[in-house]
DNA sequence: CTGAAAGCGCTTACAG
DNA sequence: CTGAAAGCGCTTACAG
């Protein structure tokens, strides 16, 4: 309560009368003192409410702060409600739990602003998503550790699923059960932004920007087994993967004309299927028989009620599990392929 | 590529000709030196790779990390999946972020064991959930500011809901429709773990320390007004606010001999509401005909689909951007009570 | 507007 | 097993 100031390792070692050294390793090397000396000095730091080493100081003198930050291309907001991207999170915060580091958050999009912040304290990064500026990645210390998940950037580790396969394997699915009218529902896959249909002014990403891409190609390698043109594949974009977002432009598909109406929709996420699955079940069209409809991610949230989603499932906490490993040093620090799987709901049996 | 180590701002101002200072200044503080000064610095600091001061060197300097840690009394894993404390989260990395502040993640029950690590890092400290033990606590640096979110900690600033009168007037709203076998669904209520149905046996935690008891007793007294004795009120217990965790135990229920089952369960979160909503559902048990139901909290999963939930909406993003001003000194240091809203959906109409 | 110097609190070879 | 001493990279009064 009256403390003038926080008590300190060398307030402490003068207070018991033994060297700092002898301090620092009571906390930190026990089998460099006598198991004797060593209670002494931790029932008089307790005493005196010294709770132990300063993080700051130490993490200046041995360069390491066991802080690993996680820079995300969307806003916190999104990242942390997002199924998706707080499993990936969850599997990066158990690895390091369990070997003694901290999770940092940094968001990709306040980054570059920023005035000099805490950023480069970390030992290493994980930067999750597409895109980000090269500001950005600019500002993080050249030497850390880094390993990007769901891009590639430059010839740093990666971790990435399967996307163009996987998306193959669901579209060839969707299309045994003969459909008029197919329709791709995209996200984020435009270069400037477009929250609704798009058309041939939009300039798409690549595969290499974005997961998003490599996705739609293998829908269209699909589309081209079953003998039908992709190029006469309607195709909307998506900005956001949230309900609000993908609304209305899901509203504005299943506002076209009976004769119009995609029969299928392919959506690149979950969410956006769900969306599409609350707004249609909302106008009394019946999931599959009016309207057929597939995901991509498998969240839980898609399979707890009936017509579960058919969907493709990747393990997203395992996806974060690896990125934690590799920057650790616990897993090689490579490019990384996770496999997925084929899950058969009866939203598009 | 080649470099040695890492640039310093000192190998800087050598290299320019200028004291450390200016340098400092630079990044720091540009009134303090000429634009023509500043400008010549950063340009050379960007041509020679300093990408700006070290903030681990900064933080022990200046004593202050812009670093605030969220102290979390579930695993990491479950906060990030959960929907309210993820919403808690984004509300206060919103307030964080606008404020050139970073998030730093701590799970409650790793700490304890932890050897000394980055925890007292942080310039202030968010505690949320139940019951943190007391080791954890004290672990922390004393004088730092704290708020504690949901529970109270000796004198220390809280931000909470108004958790009894919420749950009275849910309970009231679903007895206006009499019920014959009235039941409720508690979330870590016993002082031992309890996967199941509470008995006498069991020793119920105090409204101090666990915000489940207080909606108890807003139920109770709903239940008393209506002429129930809250003692013949069947009461199950819930370990954690999970679909796989709970499912087992309303299954327990849903199992009960037809003129036992309850027809009105009075659940304390919106995850439990949903789960029993699936799992009476998959037995073709229709809501609210045969069962009524009722959550809290008011997560949007709850409202996409019906039945949507009755339950009590409370703003957890509110919340969290409140505790977040409040360790920043960007709002009075009080215990701050936030009110909740009676959201009636076509589960309990 | 600029520079010289102290010191934030610790850890770690190193010598004894 | 213990202690004296250097120095991690910065910021900040302070003097000029």
């Amino acid at each position: 309560m009256s403390s003038p100031r926080r008590i300190t390792l060398k307030d402490l070692a003068a207070e018991l009368g033994v060297s700092t050294a002898s301090i620092s390793n009571a906390f930190n090397r026990p089998d460099q003192l006598s198991p004797k000396l060593r209670e002494r000095i931790l029932s008089e730091a307790r005493r005196l409410g010294y709770t132990g080493p300063d993080a700051k100081a130490r993490s200046l003198r041995t360069g390491r702060s066991r802080i690993i930050a996680v820079v995300l291309a969307e806003s916190l907001t999104y990242s942390l409600n997002d199924a998706v991207s707080s499993e990936l999170l969850s599997g990066i915060a158990e690895v390091l739990d369990a070997h003694g580091h901290t999770l940092l958050l940094l968001s990709g999009r306040q980054h570059a602003s920023q005035a000099p912040g805490s950023a480069n304290m970390a030992d290493g990064y994980i930067v999750y998503g597409l895109m980000p500026s090269l500001m950005l990645l600019s500002g993080l210390p050249a030497q850390s550790p880094l390993v990007a998940v769901d891009f590639n950037i430059d010839d740093r580790p990666t971790v990435h699923i399967d996307n163009e396969p996987a998306s193959y394997a669901i579209a060839r699915h969707a299309l045994r059960t003969p459909s008029r009218r197919p329709a791709v529902i995209n996200l984020r896959l435009t270069r400037q932004p477009c929250n609704g249909r798009i058309t041939e002014e939009h300039e798409l990403l690549s595969a290499e920007q974005t997961i998003t891409r490599s996705r739609l190609i293998g829908f269209h390698r699909a589309f081209e087994e079953h003998g039908i043109d992709p190029a006469q594949v309607p195709m909307w974009n998506i900005e956001e993967n949230t309900f609000e977002v993908s609304a209305p432009v899901i509203e504005e598909i299943l506002d076209l004309p009976e004769d119009e109406r995609p029969d299928l929709l392919l959506c690149m996420s979950d969410r956006i299927a769900l969306t599409a699955l609350t707004l249609a079940e909302r106008r009394g069209l019946r999931v599959p028989q009016d309207l057929r409809l597939t995901g991509f991610d498998g969240i839980a949230e898609g399979q707890y009620r009936p017509p579960r989603l058919t969907t493709v499932r990747q393990d997203s906490v395992e996806k974060g599990r690896i990125a934690a490993k590799m920057i650790l040093g616990l897993a090689p620090r490579e490019r990384k392929l996770l496999t997925t799987e084929l899950l058969i709901g009866e939203s598009c049996p």
